[in-house]
DNA sequence: ATGTCTTTGTGAACGCGTGCACAAAGACGG
DNA sequence: CCGTCTTTGTGCACGCGTTCACAAAGACAT
């Protein structure tokens, strides 16, 4: 039975907390633009106000790598760019595949942010045969028949998935039978793989839907009686289930908007 | 002294958890597919493992919303399809403007999933006077010039950055002086916005970047000798801070890597 | 060497999110 | 109408992550 679950207590069993990790990327962007800058020495204080994050948040985090930092003076920039760098991974090569080379795929090819970090495109694939030979970024688009050749031959084991939601499943099996452990999905989809394979999603309308929330949520606040919902009032729900939370008993969060909501 | 927060606690004042938030686009996209198979109920046990999460914490989600759902039965999906769009704020129009026609921008604006769920794109807007005019995904593309009256025009609150990272922040300050509320930011960098307006953002490079950290952890843990780094080893710390965690005292983490390491 | 002043590193408290486990609700058959 | 069986809704406990607040560490001046 495929449980679909997207493998997250991996980290916890070495130190470092997955939260801090998942901010490493960003202190090492902030700290790269202060080497550029010649900059020898950061406070938690200021590096923190550069990465967006609170500095008391930021000290603790380092401090899971260990006591790098000098007491009345701060963070020695170079240093702390290396052992971030380190403890990524990113100071080793990283051959990666891009699976779907759509208008998102080229996209991806072209983003300059992955060769800078360690990431190398190995291959583009796609499935369609006449992209086959065309380069993109530079790089000829190989078709998907040799995908398993393509990633045991670079030694990948990190791949995209870009393609539309239908393929991403199969695509994603056949990279994970070719050996690949890690993935970065950009397909509208649920992946299911074994256990062991590491799974990111990335995926551009969930972003715009929980932005929608909030922004609806300011608008009903501060002109109330202007909510939004035009369309027909949807299937009419069970019967049984009409009932909604606490009717009669509780007051209700915040008045329950009726189903039925004027123009 | 701009701060440069994200606005985090923002859904916390009326019920809904954030946390419930990003997952309700999950469930609407199992749920829409399900309705497309004309599947009338779902158990929450079923719609769980379509979303991929644990059933207990969507029927937590779902409580959140009200008491949707039929002991016994399951969810009618039609109905849980409208309610979870009314509560995202999908049954509105919410016009979005693109800014930075790049592979990316275009990359979206051809994104099928946004015109799915309410959202329409008004407007394609770029700095290049080159591109002007040039229709991408059947829009033609404005320049930044009339960003101002683009927005106003459109009673667009929502906008997305797809420009290079230099020019983010100046576009932000724009986008967010001229009327918009909600940015989706897919630049690298950190972008300061008043109170009030929401940033969510999106970095390619970050989630591979994560994804190499695991990925290093796995290839360290099953061959131990085999880590990694080859680069030249760093500046040197500043002397102060060459002593790593209790060094002598505690034994340390897992017998802390050594900073070169043989290849 | 001693004192002062800055900034780190972290102990402790708190709040949120997750998952278990179960009682209550209701469908369904007899 | 009653019993059984399925599935929801949620109280509770636990663990992770965040934040505060402060002692210890070291730079730097005298």
């Amino acid at each position: 039975m495929a449980t679909g679950r997207t493998h997250r207590p991996a980290t916890r069993s070495r130190g470092i907390p997955e939260a801090t990790v998942a901010r490493l990327p960003l202190y090492l962007r902030a700290l790269t633009a202060l080497s550029e800058r010649s900059v020898p020495t950061v406070s938690s204080e200021e590096l923190a106000a550069a990465a967006g994050v609170n500095s008391a948040k930021l000290r603790k985090d380092f401090s899971y790598l260990g006591s790098y930092g000098t007491r009345g003076v701060g963070y020695d920039v170079e240093y702390l760019v290396y052992q971030i760098s380190r403890e990524l991974g990113l100071t080793q090569d990283w051959p990666v595949v891009i699976v779907g080379i759509g208008n998102l795929g080229a996209a991806l090819a072209n983003y300059g942010g992955f060769a800078s970090r360690g990431f190398r495109v190995a291959a583009l694939i796609d499935a369609d045969p006449s992209m086959a030979g065309k380069p993109v970024a530079g790089i000829p688009v190989q078709h998907t028949d040799d995908l398993e050749m393509i990633i045991e031959e670079n030694g990948v084991s990190i791949g995209v998935i870009a393609t539309p939601a239908g393929a991403a499943q199969q695509v994603c099996d056949r990279l994970v039978a070719a050996g690949v452990t890690s993935i970065l999905n950009f397909a509208p989809t649920v992946l299911s793989v074994p256990d062991g394979v590491d799974v990111r999603k990335v995926d551009l309308s969930i972003e715009l839907q929980i932005l929608a929330f909030h922004e609806q949520r300011k608008a009903g606040e501060e002109t109330p009686g202007e909510g939004g919902a035009d369309t027909t009032p949807p299937a009419a729900p069970p019967a049984a289930a009409v009932r909604r939370r606490g009717e009669g008993t509780e007051p209700g969060p915040d008045g329950d908007v009726p189903a039925v909501m004027p123009a």
